[in-house]
DNA sequence: GGCTCTTGTGGAAACGTTTGCAGAAAGACT
DNA sequence: AGTCTTTCTGCAAACGTTTCCACAAGAGCC
């Protein structure tokens, strides 16, 4: 049993500790392993020993410490445990910002594993700010995090610095750098996937809103795929056909809106994400354009809101929660000194749904009319 | 300036730090309050005081070291801090799940303003498990956080007894109990609410798709607003007008489709949240139903996609940024021993957006389409 | 020039664990 | 019975800080 984890005891016992010296007038306090001891009349190390590795401890022994400290209600100092040991069974997690869908989702499943194996989970969110970052990771190495994630290669030198110099195993997801050992996805290729299906399909006319693109390798790579597969087919996507919108669905709508109002609107638009692919299909149908007839549109993620939307979204998947998954066991294992691949690369799939067909012509002449006021609030 | 938070100060000087008698083989190390002792010529005391207190150190002593650890790259150990001071700067929380959006957005404020206080987040997640909740307040109090957070009224009575006994800031969110502080929503108002706006609007049948309502005091509470709501205006909520479904647009979806099997279908339906009612709505337009028309649905929440949604969602907004920001000050407020109230009632309203409408006499006979097959993954 | 008061500094004692080491006890073998 | 293992236990030394206390040095005052 790691004694890290709870251990299930009743907790009537807490109100059982009655006064001693020091606290006679606070009534409970928390009993310490001294009190354990001298209560179950063996020595501190015993109890120690006891409650964390049971197995260099007689039988006998062990019940009685055990008895003794249920009784007690005994819960250990974590940093008394974490100075002496070098270890405080937190793994930290930094993040641009945990109120999306896909970093929730990954936090979600680290939290998950590391839980199963007895260590905590310190998230920190910067905003896509450098600066925030670096202070993150100081703030993380300073509570002594065992391991810790990061998301993205886009960082200033300084917090690579602190990174690699940071004597604890660092897992960087979302994509890769010959720096850190990472666990990603080919962002560059899901950009590709997305173009090549528009093109396959007949589109020339390609569109896309893009999430910033500062201090976002991902957003980036995304759109780098994108205009290498259009190259391939002799298309390009000139920098005046890429509108860039915070990540959101009022972003990705803003987007359309952008694209919409040029010269020659293209005939299918990407989104960096599901979230502004999401956000374009709501204004295309809002304008009265119908999706796919006279605008196709692709995201990235496949978000389960995709699968929600009419019509449901055509998508590249990301396996997200498997990222948080795999991010934990990494850093789990090489915690155990088991050694792990620097590189690992998540499979990536273009999911076809009925947000994209084959252009029908001149169809989006009727974009003519203005996007409704949204019902505000 | 806050020792805890990362100071800004170059990293290029990690790898300065050569050889010390121990370390000479593995280059450079993470230096101690000692090293910069020594290097600056002082005691470690003063080294201590002018990194946590400068107030107390001379001007010129307060440079030398503060420039020194500069350039040592020095980064305090946290567990020894917390280890003599008690305080460990870090505060915990717990929900039942990150991976949705209103416990994510609350995580993410209180996060944010943590971070400006120099406090970092611990997060862990227990799926609504009573028993992996204690496991999880049993760790957090393990790791020594200053303060937690934990969500709803609903838990075992050994993890009150944990809650109550721990010698910590306790703050209890979503709703309210006479044993902790409290920073939640009235519940029951938010289901009274939107049934009494389907009851105004002159709907009699009307049916609700719920959450999860064991261990889960919101999901309940909402029902019991919804019940009394109609009672008043003479109408009832049968038990078997009312589905139980998971947490997802899918169990909205599978909540509508039962409530429509039944033989007088609702004219209206209420979602526990706006995940579920968004599902309600999507399978309504999925099996043909016009909404308002055919079928009025509300939610609760206001989720950034309820917005989206066309039509868009009628729902009971719940100021859930909010409440984790307030979670988070309060909690702060304590730890600085500023008195704060027991108890906070959010302000929630409902929202009226196009999902709901005056109910059409005879219109849900058209509901006799079955649900087209979704496009899977 | 002696006195007090303030300000700055260092020594050393905590904080609650883990763990190396040594010794005691108990069993196995001659 | 004596020796050699093996198993178990306790002592005490860390771990890296903060902070109490004492003391030194200067400043201000008569």
């Amino acid at each position: 049993m790691n004694p890290w984890m709870g251990q299930s005891q009743s907790v009537v016992s807490y109100c059982k500790i009655l006064q001693n010296a020091k606290n006679a007038r606070m009534g409970s306090h928390r009993p310490r392993l001294k009190e354990v001891a001298q209560r179950a009349g063996v020595s501190i190390a015993t109890v120690s020993r006891a409650l964390s590795r049971p197995d260099q401890v007689s039988s006998t022994t062990l019940g009685l410490v055990q008895r003794t400290a249920a009784a007690l209600g005994y819960i250990p100092v974590g940093p008394a445990r974490a100075l002496v040991s070098g270890r405080s069974r937190i793994v930290g997690a930094i993040v641009p910002t945990i109120d999306h869908a896909i970093f929730a989702r990954a936090i979600q499943a680290m939290q998950t594993s590391l839980d199963a194996a007895g260590y905590q989970l310190l998230v920190a969110s910067h905003e896509y700010s450098p600066a925030s970052e670096i202070a993150a990771i100081r703030a993380m190495v300073s509570r002594g995090v065992d391991a810790l994630m990061v998301v993205g290669a886009d960082r200033l030198d300084e917090a690579w610095g602190l990174l690699t110099s940071a004597q604890i195993p660092v897992v960087l997801t979302w994509s890769f750098d010959e720096r850190l050992a990472c666990i990603g996805f080919d962002n560059e290729l899901a950009g590709r996937l997305a173009a090549q299906h528009l093109v396959s399909l007949g589109h020339r006319n390609i569109g896309m809103v893009s999430g910033t693109r500062r201090s976002n390798d991902r957003a980036r790579l995304r759109i780098d795929g994108v205009r290498a597969a259009l190259r391939l087919h002799g298309c390009d996507l000139p920098e005046w056909r890429v509108s860039e919108q915070a990540f959101t669905f009022t972003g990705g709508r803003a987007g359309l809106a952008e694209l919409l109002a040029i010269a020659q609107p293209p005939t299918a638009v990407i989104g960096g994400n599901d979230l502004l692919a999401s956000g374009a299909l709501f204004e295309a149908q809002a304008r009265g354009l119908r999706v796919p007839q006279d605008l196709s549109v692709v995201g990235i993620d496949n978000l389960e809101i995709s699968l929600q939307v009419t019509p449901a979204l055509t998508t590249v998947h990301l396996p997200t929660a498997q990222l948080g998954e795999e991010a934990a066991q990494h850093l789990l294992a090489r915690l155990q000194g088991r050694d792990r691949p620097g590189r690992t690369v998540l499979p990536i799939e273009l999911i076809v749904r009925g947000s994209t067909c084959e252009p029908v012509g001149g169809a989006v002449e009727r974009r003519v009319a203005p996007s409704p006021v949204a019902a505000r609030r």
